[in-house]
DNA sequence: AGAAATAATTTACGCGCGTAAATTTTCTAT
DNA sequence: ATAGAAAATTTACGCGCGTAAATTATTTCT
């Protein structure tokens, strides 16, 4: 008894020293005095607080609330094995595609008690590079990671992929990273080309010449074969362009296309929606009206539907991501992969389907 | 000379060693022992490489190029009295106004040694606090905080605000920050309005009922104030809505005027471009011709100068942010701030003027 | 009530680096 | 060549926390 009362006393006395002085709790040790708890017993808290008494628990929370203490990062995070930072990169956050997969993919890693670090390549190698180093430097426990495609550094992506757990998404890179997760674009192209058919419109396929992402690639096989099965002509439109600016590629490319009276057919399926508003905005300074009724010259299709294809004049007919899924499923497998040290057996690419948006364009 | 003999044997070993069991350094005493340099002076090398002798700067590099040591970030951050973290958090980043200044921002920061860390409120409150939080934990040097605006809470910023060097921008908070950097919205109106005015066209104005941004009822008070000098009557416009998908908000809100006809006047001067998008693609889809012509019907313009502007149908006319100057003087004025040690003086509020971009919708 | 299981405490070391003081080496200038 | 300045080295401590081992206190169960 006489014990609890020394502890309590002392306790008593550093939390008045502390209360009275206005100081603030600089380290756990300070904290442990002023809670009447020992160090270990804190830092063990902090590590997992279902892993103390819930009675010391709640003192410790009590304590908390009084003292407004948070552990030091760089302290923890120099000692831990391993952190609790996830990197996200993105190829070019000006993107509004990139930007909602981000925040999905934000949530998600808060919710799971990790911190998210976002980061975009702003469409340039050296800035994806410089990227990954900086990740690099804060030792994440896992990273997901779009890359740019075809402007990437390969072999620099690789190495970093052997040193952390990277799951790659949206843009593959055969066999680099444990995971893919993207899209199927055989799903996508077949639903937009299925659906321009079925009103008896030949589409062409109107695409960047160097397309950035491999997706684009994708999409024209998947636009061919789709063509081939449908015993159609097939006629692929490429724009010159470089860059990140899509809406502009397109709008330039477009305004070519038209004036030369250069497109094959009366229904065009664009690679993206990017391009496609590019392509929309040029078809309404030509005079050109687009839709899905008869009295339209032209109908436009794409896909990703992007946040603005809904208010595109006309709105725009797409085939849609489903940006939960991707994020969810991107997200659960790092887990995994960081659950089990970086080993998770063989390489798994997983796409999803799209889903099909009738607006007006088409 | 034995000496240096011995010395010489002595790293020539360490080399071999590490270069043999193909063991990475982990420490800076180990790279060190390889580059045959003290510890203290690599650790003055990493601090500021011109603060040591070239020609010992030249060793120190060569080795680094050899082995790939990068010193331990949590352990820098730990014992140095300030970390090189910048942060910087916008209100919403799937608005490309945020990204594209974010970009600018964030390429800054690299360019004068410092590494940003990006964080997006996501238009909540409660992620708005978050990251906050997050940012003290990482005790950076400074940051760069557009705040959500009417959702923000204030105390709650004020208080981050107190303990680290905080400058705010784009969306201000009388007296919270060490100073604030913004858009001049009487510049940005005025020349709309003046625009407008010229060709005898009497302006309304677009707006939400409940703007989030604080910029939108300064706008409000410059149109009013405008109209006044030009000796018009004023006619505000307000519309339903909440959160920040400001296209569906003005779409919504602009198929209700239109197709109840409280249109007073034929020229709409939207409060921002992303109402603006929703208005044109409301009028496009209600067959209103939008447009400077005398053939149209009404005239749209509108303020920021938002990256798909150019690509509305018709394009759009509005008052463009100088991005290079906010951005250049927001971190100047941080460094300043920085440097300083916190202390700066008065707060200064620098607001930056618009530039008129007539485009096809007016 | 007493034994076994669980939790908290005490003690102590290490992480990788910043940094200060005293000393030695190297460079610069006359 | 030599004094003085500049730079590098040696030595040593501290940052705030993770974590392990041994010990003590508390809870749970029969």
């Amino acid at each position: 008894l006489l014990n609890f009362c020394q502890v309590y006393l002392y306790c008593f006395y550093e939390k008045l020293w502390f209360e009275m002085s206005h100081q603030k709790i600089k380290n756990m040790e300070e904290f442990a005095a002023v809670s009447g708890i020992s160090r270990p017993t804190i830092s063990k808290y902090f590590n997992n607080p279902d892993s103390v008494r819930a009675s010391t628990r709640g003192r410790i929370e009590a304590a908390l609330k009084e003292f407004n203490y948070r552990p030091n990062i760089y302290a923890i995070n120099q000692n831990r094995r391993q952190t609790k930072n996830i990197g996200i990169v993105v190829p070019y956050l000006a993107d509004p595609f990139f930007a909602e997969i981000a925040r999905v993919l934000e949530r998600c890693c808060i919710d799971a008690g990790f911190t998210p670090s976002l980061f975009s390549s702003h469409g340039e190698q050296a800035l994806e590079m410089a990227a990954l180093d900086i990740l690099r430097s804060i030792k994440p426990a896992g990273v997901l990671l779009a890359p740019l495609g075809r402007l990437s550094d390969k072999k620099h992506i690789e190495q970093f992929c052997n040193d952390i757990p990277t799951i790659l998404f949206d843009s593959n890179i055969e066999g680099i990273g444990a995971a893919f997760v993207g899209s199927d674009n055989f799903s996508f192209v077949s639903q937009t080309v299925e659906y321009l058919n079925r009103n008896g419109d030949i589409p062409c396929f109107f695409e960047m010449k160097n397309p950035a992402n491999p997706n684009a690639n994708k999409r024209r096989y998947a636009y061919l074969e789709m063509m081939k099965r449908l015993n159609l002509e097939p006629h692929v439109i490429q724009i010159e362009g470089n860059g990140w600016q899509f809406e502009e590629i397109g709008f330039q490319g477009a305004l070519k296309v038209l004036r030369n009276d250069l497109l094959p057919t009366n229904a065009v399926l664009c690679s993206n929606d990017r391009l496609a508003i590019g392509f929309l905005s040029a078809c309404y300074e030509l005079g050109i009206s687009v839709g899905g009724d008869k009295a339209s010259d032209i109908r436009v299709a794409s896909h990703d539907d992007h946040p603005y294809s809904r208010f595109t004049c006309p709105s725009l007919t797409t085939a849609a991501h489903d940006y939960a899924a991707l994020a969810d499923h991107a997200l659960g497998t790092l887990f995994e992969l960081i659950e089990s040290g970086g080993e998770i057996g063989k390489r798994q690419e997983t796409l999803f389907a799209a889903r099909l948006i009738m607006r007006d364009s088409a």
